[in-house]
DNA sequence: ATAGATGCAAAGAGTTTGCATAGGT
DNA sequence: ACCTATGCAAACTCTTTGCATCTAT
């Protein structure tokens, strides 16, 4: 059966805390808050129960690496800001897109990526200097 | 200035004939039907080339390794096969997408891609048996 | 005490780069 | 002849795996 280690809280808190989808190297840094000398491979390997376990979920951008975040939330979609880089939950959905593919197509489901700039680029610094680029301590709206 | 060989014609035809999306692996394969000893990090080089000549296009779809496809289209989106993992344009858009973002969010772009079944999987063998998963000599309906 | 979990280092997969040679122009 | 393009192999990044050790139960 399954363990209660100090790692595995701090790698399921990191991103249970984090509000938004988090990289593998993300995680890395936010648990070795806690987990001192925690090594990447047990990063990924938790990362891996815990998805079985469906404690989180996996968020694969266009040409990005996977991210995870907490699978408490329902279908949504995803909105990456071109500046920060960050990944930003979008709750709302423009709904049934079968129609779009072409005929004789069956549609079963469908990701959808929005990018600009989020709340923070855009106030901080107009289309010019960007926040942190690691960025693993901000917490921003999340669009809830 | 750039030269034009053997090689660079080949990685282009292939992409241009392909009607769909190829990975750099089934660029390979189907350029060195016209070049024997083509190697990968010929058709990798030659892929960024073309890339900044603007006469292919990349595609990249969520969780899946970058393609590349023939920059003759115009904004469009893509459909996966679950069974075949072939990627097929889709031509038609829900338009603008920026009222999904939240507050004070800015929307630039948008990309979607589709899941489910193509025609050739949905006919051969509804939700058993897939064609073959290199399938670089098919040339399935790309729902133009 | 036992079996799962960890950390390190080595192994893989995909992509990029250095270097000597081949080949367009 | 010049200088880009190629092929090979080594380097790199990200992720996975083997193995000895540690630790939750």
């Amino acid at each position: 059966m399954e363990r209660s280690t100090r790692q595995r809280t701090a790698i399921r808190d990191a991103i249970e805390a984090a509000g938004r989808p988090l990289s593998p190297q993300e995680v890395l840094e936010v648990a070795r808050l806690q987990v001192e000398g925690l090594g990447m491979a047990t990063v990924y390997r938790n990362l891996k129960l815990l998805l079985d376990d469906a404690s989180i979920a996996l968020v694969q951008l266009p040409g990005d690496g996977p991210r995870y975040e907490s699978s408490v939330h329902d279908h949504h979609h995803h909105f990456q800001c071109k500046q920060c880089q960050r990944v930003f939950d979008v709750h709302q959905c423009p709904g049934d897109l079968s129609k779009l593919a072409p005929p004789g197509f069956s549609v079963e489901r469908h990701e959808i990526t929005l990018y600009g700039q989020c709340k923070d680029c855009l106030s901080a610094a107009p289309a010019t200097s960007a926040p942190s680029k690691s960025a693993v301590h901000n917490h921003p709206p999340t669009g809830h």
